[in-house]
DNA sequence: AGACTTACCGACATCGTTGACGGTTTCTAC
DNA sequence: GTAGAAACCGTCAACGATGTCGGTAAGTCT
């Protein structure tokens, strides 16, 4: 079974060491989430991921919703960081549409993104978790604007940009979605990935051409 | 409690009860699976919605595993049934684009789609219940893509259609996987569904109009 | 160095869930 | 009607998960 590793032994500082064992639990515990789902996430499971003892994660984690909240907050940290990353070469590409694109489809993607739907859907029969959620999720379409704002200029009359968007955002969540259901069909998604660009790419055209009524 | 409410007194053959007791246990895990998600779903539950004993479900059902993957051919058959009871005023609809999209919105609309989709990630980490939820999605699909075919006209050789169709559909799963993580702004969801229905009418036009390279 | 605080440990009690099973009722075949 | 099959009932045992709690080790302040 995999371990979260993460070794630095010798004299640490308080802070050090319970930040560093927070971080140990939080990512076994995404890592939990990929493995065995929201409903097979157990304390148990965490503990042994995380190489260290249940005593660790009920001092630092008063209960099990503490600890999944947390995590919804380091999760959203990390996939910040990733945008944040790729972020530089996407505004440099000469097609700022298709690489606007390829990074929201970036952005959906991987493990990380399993856990996210995994929460996501354990909210919705949980309020607290729920809230927590609707903030990250906030502040994350927030920030997907923004980036497109700065791709596709701010030209702040023009609402079909933002639409695009969105429309982009939802068609990339559908496909994984279905992936999740069905992830054998890997290549299948891939191709309908691609075939959905191409409409894509079409919508944004549309959005970025000047300003024609587009259903007369 | 909500109860799943169906009476029928009187002397019944074997065959009658059995069925019935199976529809009545399945409409409740149905119920279950929207109200408490699945991981929320168990058999003291479903027994207490159905207002059956747990014996009875034992009897019909070897194990919940059994149960739910009942379930989950039931949830197709009802959902399947939905779309041919609506299918006959689409068909006859003046704008095509228009009833098909709102076709599709609606089939994935509703308490159904949610517990469609609590078993679609519960399936990521349980083989069977994948096996069973794939193939249904199978059907679903070829299902679409008939009605897809039926309301544009059989051109064989124009691929985008069926692009369009799937880009159409992983739209519509999006904006209901951001619903089911964010229900309280039911509102900003449909709004967003009207967005994107714009959108979406654009790359039909553009699937539906004489072969012309869309991306010179 | 000593007092104090924080980090960490591991066992225990409790609770909810599941599958099994012996007994009862209802239907069906003859 | 009567025997047998199918449907249905409700309890029990076993298991896994969570939170609690007394105790130990590591660090921090004076």
């Amino acid at each position: 079974m995999a371990r979260v590793t993460t070794e630095m032994r010798g004299r640490r500082t308080q802070e050090q060491r319970s930040s560093e064992m927070r971080r140990r639990i939080l990512d076994a515990t995404v890592l939990c989430l990929q493995e065995y789902g929201y409903g097979g996430t157990t304390t148990v499971r965490v503990v042994e991921l995380a190489g260290v003892t249940r005593g660790a994660l009920t001092h630092h984690f008063a209960s099990k919703a503490d600890m999944v909240a947390a995590a919804v907050s380091h999760i959203a940290a990390i996939r910040t960081a990733d945008v944040l990353s790729k972020l530089e070469q996407t505004m440099a590409a000469d097609d700022p549409v298709d690489a606007g694109l390829d990074l929201l489809w970036a952005v959906h993607q991987g493990p990380l993104f399993v856990a996210v739907v995994e929460l996501w859907v354990a909210a919705r029969t949980d309020r607290d978790l729920q809230r927590r959620v609707a903030a990250i999720e906030r502040d994350t379409t927030s920030m997907v604007m923004d980036i497109a704002k700065s791709l596709f200029g701010a030209d702040a009359d023009n609402t079909a940009i933002p639409r695009a968007v969105y429309t982009a955002m939802d068609a990339v969540r559908g496909i994984q979605l279905t992936r999740i259901a069905t992830p054998d069909l890997t290549d299948e998604h891939e191709a309908r990935w691609r075939r959905a660009k191409a409409d894509l790419r079409i919508v944004f055209e549309n959005a970025l051409a000047p300003q024609r009524p587009p259903t007369p």
